[in-house]
DNA sequence: CGACGTGTTGATCTCTCTCAATTAGAGTGG
DNA sequence: CCACTCTAATTGAGAGAGATCAACACGTCG
């Protein structure tokens, strides 16, 4: 079943959209939910919240915000330099969480900036706790999407720390792709969205402007993908993964290359 | 004072560290520990494990690893390209979780080895789910832990992504001697261990061995601190975090720069 | 229509990498 | 005690990936 248009539904009792609706439940660890669960969660949510694209969620150095989830669209987790210097840390799509990192007072806080059009739903400060205390389930699951979402990061600063530019688009490309794709029925078959400018993938990367431009107009001309009408279409999936150097990933390595 | 000798201790029910004695209780966050929730905690501990220097706890791409705590020594997580190219992701020190992220399936896992002789706190991997369900205060905690670790990530990969040679160096040092510091009685008046190869430095930050070599000196050279027998001396912190662009993480930043 | 944001491309420039060689210390064995 | 080996640190020189600078094309928008 393809993604639901965007219609206005019938007003629940706090948010627009009933928390069965959530993108959320789709995750592989949120499908067992129990009732009880459910209307948990639906009383702790606030509202929802919707903003435009390229306007911002969070503040950088923001420390009061909020818990949020994301319901629809695309944002991006980022922090800046001094000097105007921008690294996103990650890209968030639909069922993603936010703010979780907030809460921690020595380590600096991080921006969040929509992409697209974005549909947020909001939560108390405190609904960490009162969904750990509530309910030992789901404090297990935000731990566990807590360290999904960190293993995310490390994949970029591997990427970032390790990978050639190529290789770094190359990966950026697919990881998106595959997961842009497992929000949709057709599983990318014809693209997923891809809102993001040249820019965004070069704060994503720790590349400059212009060095990223040419590096994707290599791939693009190579024939590996096409971008193409905020649209991305993967076309040589196999040789974008043999240019990432993603099987590289995570096996045990040759190490010992002597 | 200098770093306290390891001498053993009487041995303990179930260890041979009594939970009581744990670096992890300093965290502000442990502090206000019921007993209940000490002798949960030890009932969960299964034993400890004691390992020399740069050897490995944590194979990469291992999958079946048990929850880990960091009793004494140092640490490292890092991930590799099938080439050999090694980014480490991050250092651990006393006190800090190691493993979380370990469970997720579907993304890759990071090894972890030790820098120096180290001893670990063992727990079943259950223990995460248990500790959840008895104790929403410690699952609590462990979320935030979780949260932490992934926002020293976040400061890494802006550094990798962002940062200058010797803005990244500067950057790891003030960290870690701030981490390391914190650890001992003197506030790291006289240095604190620094147990890293330059190697180590280079795979943290992205960078190569020798541009991590003529860096470091050149900073060294400066004057801005010192490091020798496996200590680091802090000789200027204010021109440090200057060269470090500290000031500019996490504030409002002058985006606009038009 | 002009201003602006985004994408594109060419021409330098430079920071960092790679290659190479040397030094120093720790360990080992004869 | 000394030759031999290994690892870590160091330094110089040359090479290159990627940054910076500069222009231009194109579409949108007030």
């Amino acid at each position: 079943m393809p993604t639901p248009p965007l219609q206005t539904r019938p007003t629940e009792i706090i948010g627009e959209t009933a928390c069965g609706d959530c993108p959320l439940r789709r995750l592989p660890l949120f499908i067992n939910h129990t009732d009880d669960e459910h209307s948990l969660v639906q009383s702790l949510k606030q509202r929802e919240l919707r903003l435009g694209a390229m306007e911002t969620l969070i503040h950088e150095g923001q420390t009061d915000a909020p818990l949020y989830t994301l319901l629809r669209g695309w944002a991006f987790r980022y922090k800046t330099l001094s000097d105007g210097r921008r690294q996103i840390l990650s890209f968030l799509l639909a069922g993603d969480f936010i703010g979780v990192q907030q809460k921690m007072a020595d380590a600096a806080a991080h921006g969040v900036d929509t992409l697209t059009d974005a549909v947020f739903c909001v939560f108390k400060r405190d609904s960490l706790w009162e969904l750990h205390r509530r309910s030992p389930t789901m404090g297990f699951n935000i731990t566990w999407l807590t360290a999904h979402e960190e293993s995310l990061v490390d994949d970029t600063l591997l990427s970032v720390g390790r990978r050639s530019a190529e290789e770094r688009i190359a990966m950026l490309l697919i990881l998106l792709f595959k997961r842009a794709a497992a929000l949709q029925a057709d599983g990318g078959a014809a693209g997923v969205p891809f809102p993001l400018t040249q820019q965004h993938v070069a704060d994503g990367l720790g590349l400059s402007l212009v060095h990223t431009n040419k590096t994707l107009r290599k791939l693009e001309r190579r024939g590996l993908h096409r971008i193409a009408d905020g649209r991305l279409f993967m076309l040589d999936v196999k040789a974008m993964a043999r240019t990432a150097d993603l099987y590289g990933d995570g096996r045990p390595p040759p190490r010992p290359l002597v």
